[in-house]
Parts: structure tokens; sequence; C-alpha cells
DNA sequence: GGCTCGCATTCGGATATCCAGATGCCTTCG
DNA sequence: CGAAGGCATCTGGATATCCGAATGCGAGCC
């Protein structure tokens, strides 16, 4: 009792092998990253050129190319490429849900996360 | 044109300051664990006590102690204690939402997500 | 009381991921 | 053609996260 339906979709969406459930979780990295976080919302506004994204980023241009390349390929960007720029956006809604929910749980839980370190306490 | 509705929300939901984002990134990386997703879903069938989690999971004892505490900490699972057993189990529905929609672009971008190096191709 | 069990925390080492800077390829312009 | 701009990739070093094994702490049983 208790357990609500979408708790038993749960367990059927994570995978069974070992290899789809490390596959899920690189996904989860590919979002566990602040930089590609921002640079998702910077293309989730309007198209932008890898040099906008560059200097909204504040980092070094191979750095801030290779978080492109990475969301790219995880399917949360898109790219589109014409003469020598490459035009990137967010064009799937799946993930403005996947961001709204998660933020709406760190809302919830916001200390918690702020403290767990997932190893090691403070050297 | 051509920008969803979610996608103005997508931008309100990733926070402005590089602390919010930071804690969102977080998050994320909490889910980022082949380890961590094995147990959301262990637990989300039904309480599982500590032990039960790590004959499940295969990992030393230590370790998936660790693990759990990271999960209850960013608000995956809660642990309820009655004498020296605890008791762990998903209850927020948002979770199974959360890896419904992670699991559902993973499966069209599996080849993508299995190359993506964040950073540095084999060695 | 003393012992065992269940869980949490610490220790040292291995691996993944991050970063800036340098280099290379292709496109565009003079 | 030659120079400059835009993007991708490689190099080497720093940091985060993972792991098993050992240790510490409180609860329940004999």
């Amino acid at each position: 009792m208790g357990y609500h339906q979408s708790d038993i979709e749960l367990l059927a969406r994570v995978p069974d092998d070992p290899a789809g459930r490390d596959l899920l979780a690189r996904f989860y990295r590919a979002l566990g990253d602040a930089t590609r976080l921002a640079l998702l919302a910077f293309c989730a506004e309007e198209e932008r050129t890898g040099s906008e994204c560059v200097a909204h980023a504040g980092l070094s241009q191979g750095r801030v190319s290779a978080h492109l390349a990475c969301l790219v390929t995880c399917g949360l960007l898109e790219v589109r490429r014409a003469g020598r720029f490459a035009y990137y956006r967010v064009s799937d809604p799946r993930v403005a849900e996947l961001v709204g929910l998660a933020a709406s749980m760190v809302a919830d839980h916001a200390a918690g996360v702020a403290a767990c370190t997932r190893v090691a306490p403070a050297p």
C-alpha cells in the first residue's frame, strides 16, 4: 500500500541490464555540469552560434566546443551547420520537462543537495 | 518561430545564478551513477533494508551505505529507521517521471550517449 | 554484561571529468 | 592565392568521484 502507479513505471523504466543502466547514468551526467546547463538554457532562448556560446559561457573556446558536442551527441541540443558557422538550439520538448522536474525537486531539497558529498567529506 | 512553450519554461527553470545552476548540476550527478539508478529501481518496488540493498547491488556495504545516503539527502529516496534497521523507499512520484523521461530520450539517442566522452577520447 | 548484527564513516588508491592553451581543418574575404 | 575567422581536437595537469577494506557506534539477543 502507499505506492504510486508511477513507482511501478519507474521500475519498468530503469534498464535491467548493467549496460542499459550505465547508458542512462551517462545521460544524466551530461546534464550534471553547471556550464552545460547554462548553455542549454542559452540555446533554448534562440538559435546560437558557437562563438556566442563561448562568449556567454566565459570559458575557453575549445572547452565550450567540447561541451556543445557532448550535448549534441546526447540528444539535448541540435546543431545546424552553415558555412563556417554552427548553430545550436534545443529542439526536444522533453529537455524542458526534464529540467523543470529536476529544478522542482531541487527547490524542495536544496540544503540536502548542497550538502551531499557523494563520497568524501571536506578534506 | 518553431519554439515550444516548454522551451520558454526551460529558460525560466534553469537558475540565473551560478550557485543555483551548480545545485541543479549536483542533483543530476546524483542520478548519474549506474549503481544509484539500480538502487532507486530496487527501492521503488517496495521498502528495502540496507542489507537487502547491499545484496542487490553486489558492492561493499560501506559503499552502498554512502550511495543510499546520497540518494536520501538529494530527495530521491526516503529512509525510515526502526531499531537497528533502515528502510529505504522511493516516495516522490517526480522521481519516476524524471527517470521515464530520461529513459525515453536515451532510447532515441543510445548510440550518441554511448559514444559521448565528455572530454578525452579513448586513451 | 557481553556478543553479534546492521549501518555509518574514514583511509588510501584508481578512474573519470574538468580546465586552459596550442594546433589543425575548412570557409570566407581581399 | 594568402590571410583571418570559426570550429574541432590534442596535451598535460588539477579535481571530483568511485572503490574495497578497516573502524566506530548503537540496538537486540543469550
